[in-house]
DNA sequence: CAGCATCCAGCGCGATACTG
DNA sequence: CAGTATCGCGCTGGATGCTG
Protein backbone atom coordinates (compact mmCIF):
# COMPACT_ATOMS: atom_id res chain seq x y z
CA UNK A 1 0.00 0.00 0.00
CA UNK A 2 2.22 2.42 -1.16
CA UNK A 3 0.49 5.72 -2.67
CA UNK A 4 -3.42 6.00 -2.53
CA UNK A 5 -5.74 4.48 -5.17
CA UNK A 6 -8.68 5.37 -3.43
CA UNK A 7 -9.20 7.83 -6.70
CA UNK A 8 -10.86 5.05 -9.06
CA UNK A 9 -13.73 3.97 -6.35
CA UNK A 10 -14.22 7.75 -6.42
CA UNK A 11 -14.26 8.23 -9.19
CA UNK A 12 -17.04 6.03 -9.95
CA UNK A 13 -19.02 6.24 -6.69
CA UNK A 14 -18.88 10.72 -7.22
CA UNK A 15 -20.89 12.88 -9.03
CA UNK A 16 -24.05 13.48 -6.90
CA UNK A 17 -26.63 10.63 -8.44
CA UNK A 18 -24.03 7.52 -9.13
CA UNK A 19 -24.73 6.11 -5.24
CA UNK A 20 -28.33 7.38 -5.82
CA UNK A 21 -29.01 5.33 -8.54
CA UNK A 22 -27.26 1.89 -7.29
CA UNK A 23 -29.08 2.42 -3.47
CA UNK A 24 -32.10 2.38 -5.58
CA UNK A 25 -31.17 -0.43 -8.15
CA UNK A 26 -30.06 -2.26 -5.39
CA UNK A 27 -33.46 -2.23 -3.63
CA UNK A 28 -35.15 -3.31 -6.45
CA UNK A 29 -33.85 -6.07 -8.38
CA UNK A 30 -34.42 -4.50 -11.78
CA UNK A 31 -35.48 -1.22 -12.58
CA UNK A 32 -37.01 0.43 -15.75
CA UNK A 33 -36.09 3.86 -16.78
CA UNK A 34 -38.73 6.40 -15.49
CA UNK A 35 -38.88 4.00 -12.15
CA UNK A 36 -35.78 4.81 -11.54
CA UNK A 37 -36.38 8.87 -12.72
CA UNK A 38 -39.06 9.06 -9.87
CA UNK A 39 -37.79 7.12 -7.13
CA UNK A 40 -34.53 9.55 -7.08
CA UNK A 41 -36.69 13.06 -6.47
CA UNK A 42 -34.62 15.92 -8.60
CA UNK A 43 -32.98 14.10 -11.11
CA UNK A 44 -33.47 15.21 -15.00
CA UNK A 45 -33.44 12.42 -17.71
CA UNK A 46 -30.33 13.87 -18.94
CA UNK A 47 -28.30 13.22 -15.65
CA UNK A 48 -29.78 10.04 -15.07
CA UNK A 49 -28.99 8.85 -18.57
CA UNK A 50 -25.14 9.76 -18.26
CA UNK A 51 -25.05 8.16 -15.04
CA UNK A 52 -26.75 5.10 -16.49
CA UNK A 53 -24.35 4.98 -19.31
CA UNK A 54 -21.26 5.61 -16.99
CA UNK A 55 -21.78 2.91 -14.63
CA UNK A 56 -22.87 0.25 -17.41
CA UNK A 57 -19.52 1.17 -18.74
CA UNK A 58 -17.65 0.13 -16.02
CA UNK A 59 -19.99 -2.98 -15.79
CA UNK A 60 -21.21 -1.71 -12.16
CA UNK A 61 -25.07 -1.99 -13.87
CA UNK A 62 -26.58 -3.68 -16.55
CA UNK A 63 -28.72 -2.45 -19.53
CA UNK A 64 -31.40 -4.86 -20.87
CA UNK A 65 -33.32 -3.13 -24.23
CA UNK A 66 -36.56 -5.06 -25.22
CA UNK A 67 -37.20 -3.79 -29.06
CA UNK A 68 -40.48 -2.94 -28.33
CA UNK A 69 -42.80 -0.39 -29.15
CA UNK A 70 -43.35 1.22 -26.39
CA UNK A 71 -39.78 1.07 -25.10
CA UNK A 72 -38.64 -1.02 -22.44
CA UNK A 73 -35.28 -0.64 -20.58
CA UNK A 74 -34.46 -2.83 -17.97
CA UNK A 75 -31.63 -1.70 -15.16
CA UNK A 76 -30.10 -4.07 -12.85
CA UNK A 77 -26.88 -3.98 -10.90
CA UNK A 78 -24.47 -6.42 -11.95
CA UNK A 79 -22.71 -9.13 -9.90
CA UNK A 80 -19.79 -7.01 -9.85
CA UNK A 81 -21.84 -4.00 -8.86
CA UNK A 82 -22.91 -5.74 -6.11
CA UNK A 83 -19.18 -5.74 -4.42
CA UNK A 84 -19.64 -1.94 -4.12
CA UNK A 85 -21.95 -2.66 -1.36
CA UNK A 86 -19.43 -2.62 1.54
CA UNK A 87 -18.73 0.76 0.44
CA UNK A 88 -21.92 2.18 0.00
CA UNK A 89 -22.93 0.71 3.48
CA UNK A 90 -20.00 1.69 5.56
CA UNK A 91 -20.62 5.79 3.90
CA UNK A 92 -24.05 5.54 4.81
CA UNK A 93 -23.76 4.18 8.28
CA UNK A 94 -21.16 6.30 8.87
CA UNK A 95 -23.03 9.60 7.66
CA UNK A 96 -25.81 8.66 9.76
CA UNK A 97 -23.42 8.88 12.98
CA UNK A 98 -21.82 11.89 11.93
CA UNK A 99 -24.98 13.81 11.09
CA UNK A 100 -26.22 12.89 14.78
CA UNK A 101 -23.07 14.28 15.92
CA UNK A 102 -23.80 17.49 13.50
CA UNK A 103 -27.17 17.98 15.31
CA UNK A 104 -25.53 17.52 18.90
CA UNK A 105 -23.35 20.45 17.73
CA UNK A 106 -26.12 22.47 16.36
CA UNK A 107 -28.00 22.12 19.87
CA UNK A 108 -24.33 22.58 21.85
CA UNK A 109 -23.90 25.69 19.96
CA UNK A 110 -27.47 26.99 20.55
CA UNK A 111 -27.33 26.83 23.78
CA UNK A 112 -24.06 28.52 24.30
CA UNK A 113 -25.85 31.46 22.60
CA UNK A 114 -28.87 31.82 24.65
CA UNK A 115 -26.95 31.74 28.40
CA UNK B 1 -32.59 3.52 5.84
CA UNK B 2 -35.59 4.90 3.98
CA UNK B 3 -33.32 7.22 1.54
CA UNK B 4 -30.08 7.37 0.66
CA UNK B 5 -27.91 9.90 2.93
CA UNK B 6 -24.36 8.58 2.25
CA UNK B 7 -23.69 12.29 0.23
CA UNK B 8 -22.81 13.22 3.61
CA UNK B 9 -19.59 11.10 4.02
CA UNK B 10 -19.20 11.78 0.08
CA UNK B 11 -19.23 15.49 0.36
CA UNK B 12 -16.04 15.03 3.18
CA UNK B 13 -13.93 12.71 1.25
CA UNK B 14 -14.68 13.70 -2.52
CA UNK B 15 -12.93 16.87 -4.26
CA UNK B 16 -9.43 14.92 -5.41
CA UNK B 17 -7.46 15.36 -2.89
CA UNK B 18 -9.27 15.00 0.74
CA UNK B 19 -9.09 11.38 0.93
CA UNK B 20 -5.16 11.57 -0.22
CA UNK B 21 -4.54 13.84 2.53
CA UNK B 22 -6.61 11.52 5.10
CA UNK B 23 -4.31 8.33 3.60
CA UNK B 24 -1.07 10.42 4.32
CA UNK B 25 -2.10 12.33 7.19
CA UNK B 26 -3.24 8.53 8.76
CA UNK B 27 0.37 7.03 7.88
CA UNK B 28 2.08 9.82 9.72
CA UNK B 29 0.23 10.46 13.04
CA UNK B 30 1.59 13.78 12.78
CA UNK B 31 2.92 15.93 9.29
CA UNK B 32 3.75 19.97 8.73
CA UNK B 33 2.40 21.90 5.91
CA UNK B 34 5.12 21.89 3.76
CA UNK B 35 5.62 18.02 4.80
CA UNK B 36 2.15 16.78 3.64
CA UNK B 37 3.00 18.79 0.27
CA UNK B 38 6.12 17.25 -0.62
CA UNK B 39 4.20 14.10 -0.11
CA UNK B 40 0.82 14.42 -2.35
CA UNK B 41 2.32 15.46 -6.18
CA UNK B 42 0.63 17.40 -7.65
CA UNK B 43 -0.98 19.52 -5.02
CA UNK B 44 -0.98 22.94 -4.84
CA UNK B 45 -1.29 24.80 -1.73
CA UNK B 46 -3.99 26.54 -2.08
CA UNK B 47 -5.86 23.12 -2.71
CA UNK B 48 -4.25 21.91 0.44
CA UNK B 49 -4.89 24.27 2.40
CA UNK B 50 -8.62 24.95 1.69
CA UNK B 51 -9.05 21.02 2.09
CA UNK B 52 -7.30 20.91 5.51
CA UNK B 53 -9.62 24.07 6.23
CA UNK B 54 -12.96 21.97 5.06
CA UNK B 55 -11.41 18.60 6.91
CA UNK B 56 -10.86 20.84 10.54
CA UNK B 57 -14.46 22.02 9.79
CA UNK B 58 -15.99 18.91 9.92
CA UNK B 59 -13.24 17.75 12.97
CA UNK B 60 -11.33 15.41 10.55
CA UNK B 61 -8.01 16.41 11.16
CA UNK B 62 -6.60 18.96 13.87
CA UNK B 63 -4.67 21.83 13.24
CA UNK B 64 -1.96 22.93 15.78
CA UNK B 65 -0.36 25.89 15.37
CA UNK B 66 3.12 26.96 17.24
CA UNK B 67 3.41 30.26 17.54
CA UNK B 68 6.93 31.16 16.64
CA UNK B 69 9.42 32.55 13.74
CA UNK B 70 9.65 30.50 11.54
CA UNK B 71 5.81 29.11 11.88
CA UNK B 72 5.25 26.08 12.42
CA UNK B 73 1.81 24.32 11.65
CA UNK B 74 1.23 20.48 12.47
CA UNK B 75 -2.02 18.68 11.53
CA UNK B 76 -3.14 15.32 12.55
CA UNK B 77 -6.29 13.51 12.36
CA UNK B 78 -8.40 13.02 15.06
CA UNK B 79 -9.86 9.72 16.87
CA UNK B 80 -13.07 10.95 15.03
CA UNK B 81 -11.44 11.40 11.87
CA UNK B 82 -10.24 7.74 12.21
CA UNK B 83 -14.03 6.30 11.75
CA UNK B 84 -13.33 6.97 8.59
CA UNK B 85 -10.83 4.05 8.28
CA UNK B 86 -13.14 1.41 6.92
CA UNK B 87 -14.74 3.58 4.39
CA UNK B 88 -11.10 4.73 3.05
CA UNK B 89 -9.95 0.99 3.45
CA UNK B 90 -12.70 -0.22 1.44
CA UNK B 91 -12.31 1.98 -1.17
CA UNK B 92 -8.58 1.20 -1.39
CA UNK B 93 -8.82 -2.43 -1.55
CA UNK B 94 -11.98 -2.16 -4.00
CA UNK B 95 -9.99 0.30 -6.07
CA UNK B 96 -6.97 -2.62 -6.35
CA UNK B 97 -9.19 -5.39 -7.45
CA UNK B 98 -11.09 -3.01 -9.92
CA UNK B 99 -7.76 -1.87 -11.94
CA UNK B 100 -6.76 -5.56 -11.69
CA UNK B 101 -9.86 -6.13 -13.59
CA UNK B 102 -9.52 -3.27 -16.04
CA UNK B 103 -6.24 -4.98 -17.27
CA UNK B 104 -7.31 -8.14 -17.70
CA UNK B 105 -9.88 -6.27 -19.86
CA UNK B 106 -7.75 -4.27 -21.87
CA UNK B 107 -5.75 -7.09 -22.51
CA UNK B 108 -8.71 -9.38 -23.99
CA UNK B 109 -9.78 -6.34 -26.12
CA UNK B 110 -5.84 -5.90 -27.54
CA UNK B 111 -6.13 -9.93 -27.98
CA UNK B 112 -9.47 -9.62 -30.04
CA UNK B 113 -8.22 -6.78 -32.33
CA UNK B 114 -4.86 -8.83 -32.93
CA UNK B 115 -6.97 -12.11 -34.18
C1' DC C 1 7.33 28.28 6.73
C1' DA C 2 2.63 28.55 6.11
C1' DG C 3 -0.27 30.70 4.35
C1' DC C 4 -4.03 34.42 1.69
C1' DA C 5 -5.72 37.00 -2.66
C1' DT C 6 -6.75 37.13 -7.36
C1' DC C 7 -7.61 35.74 -11.87
C1' DC C 8 -9.09 32.24 -15.03
C1' DA C 9 -10.35 27.72 -17.52
C1' DG C 10 -12.97 23.50 -17.67
C1' DC C 11 -16.83 20.79 -17.01
C1' DG C 12 -20.44 19.20 -13.86
C1' DC C 13 -24.89 19.84 -13.84
C1' DG C 14 -29.46 21.88 -14.81
C1' DA C 15 -33.32 23.66 -18.00
C1' DT C 16 -35.50 23.16 -22.11
C1' DA C 17 -36.87 21.28 -26.49
C1' DC C 18 -37.11 17.53 -29.78
C1' DT C 19 -37.41 12.12 -31.42
C1' DG C 20 -38.24 6.85 -32.63
C1' DC D 1 -41.38 5.24 -22.77
C1' DA D 2 -36.74 6.18 -23.10
C1' DG D 3 -34.09 8.63 -24.63
C1' DT D 4 -30.81 12.66 -27.64
C1' DA D 5 -29.39 17.68 -28.54
C1' DT D 6 -28.27 22.23 -27.27
C1' DC D 7 -27.34 26.10 -24.27
C1' DG D 8 -25.53 28.15 -20.38
C1' DC D 9 -24.34 28.98 -15.51
C1' DG D 10 -21.66 28.14 -11.36
C1' DC D 11 -18.33 25.98 -8.82
C1' DT D 12 -14.02 23.29 -8.44
C1' DG D 13 -9.61 23.47 -8.96
C1' DG D 14 -5.05 25.36 -11.27
C1' DA D 15 -1.38 29.26 -11.84
C1' DT D 16 0.71 33.09 -10.05
C1' DG D 17 2.11 36.58 -6.85
C1' DC D 18 2.24 38.69 -2.14
C1' DT D 19 2.78 38.52 3.29
C1' DG D 20 3.81 37.93 8.51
Amino acid sequence: METCKADTALDILVGKWKHKILFELSKHEVMRFNELKRAIPGITQKMLTSQLRELESHDIVQRKVYSQIPPKVEYSVTTYGRTLDPILHAMHSWSETHIDRMNEKEADEAKAVQS
